[in-house]
DNA sequence: GTTGTCAAGAGGACCG
DNA sequence: CGGTCCTCTTGACAAC
């Protein structure tokens, strides 16, 4: 599908410095069936009990640890990142998008945050990306359909000229004759 | 009041 | 079976 590559261009909204799309994401239409995890480096991570979280259900969820300020049990505050926090959790990502357990407790340490934060945002990045690529791929794909779709009226358009060129000929009683170099028929005054 | 963004919750799938 | 991932959803907050 070269086609497609090359008029990958669409500079959509500067996606924050180039969003770096995986293209191993795209086209997974179908929705249905799990793409296989990126493969990253260090793999699959080490197991670990980080998430009781989810075992534990309502209580406690997230952490005990707070930090987050949130208030056990009652409405959640929205955490909002630094702007350094950020910028090193954005750092870290592209230098690969899935963490290993080390990786995430020492970004964990140096951004004050919990390691299930560090994952959270990890796993919420990788949906960002992953649907930034879908929607080039929506892009590229109508573009390729629109392309397409002009050269064949313009196909059926020849072919059409050609029946009138044989019917005309037909008529007159003429004789068509082929040209030499493009091999189309060419009879009368339409001169090839 | 509406809308967009984003951290976090929930649940199922997958893997070793 | 535990840990991690993906996906969808929820809720807080900011901008309009």
């Amino acid at each position: 599908m070269s086609s497609l590559t090359t008029i990958s261009s669409t500079s959509k909204e500067s996606l924050e410095a180039e969003e770096l799309v995986d293209t191993r994401l795209s086209l997974v239409i179908g929705a249905g069936s799990q793409p296989p995890p990126a493969p990253v480096a260090a793999g699959h991570v080490t197991r670990q009990h980080a998430k009781r979280a989810r075992a534990v259900h309502g209580g406690s969820d997230v952490d005990d640890g707070d930090d987050g300020g949130d208030a056990a049990g009652r409405a959640r505050k929205k955490l909002r990142l630094t702007a350094e926090q950020a910028a090193l959790l954005e750092k870290s990502f592209r230098s690969h998008n899935v963490l290993s357990h080390g990786e995430k407790q020492d970004l964990a340490g140096q951004l004050g945050l919990k390691p299930r934060q560090v994952e959270v945002w990890f796993q919420n990045r990788r949906a960002r990306t992953k649907l930034k690529q879908t929607e080039l791929d929506c892009e590229l794909l109508r573009r390729w359909c629109e392309r397409l779709s002009d050269d064949n009226a313009r196909l059926r358009r020849e072919l059409a000229e050609t029946h009138a060129v044989l019917l005309v000929g037909g008529a007159q009683g003429s004789r068509l004759t082929r040209c030499p170099s493009c091999n189309r028929l060419a009879g009368g005054r339409r001169a090839a």
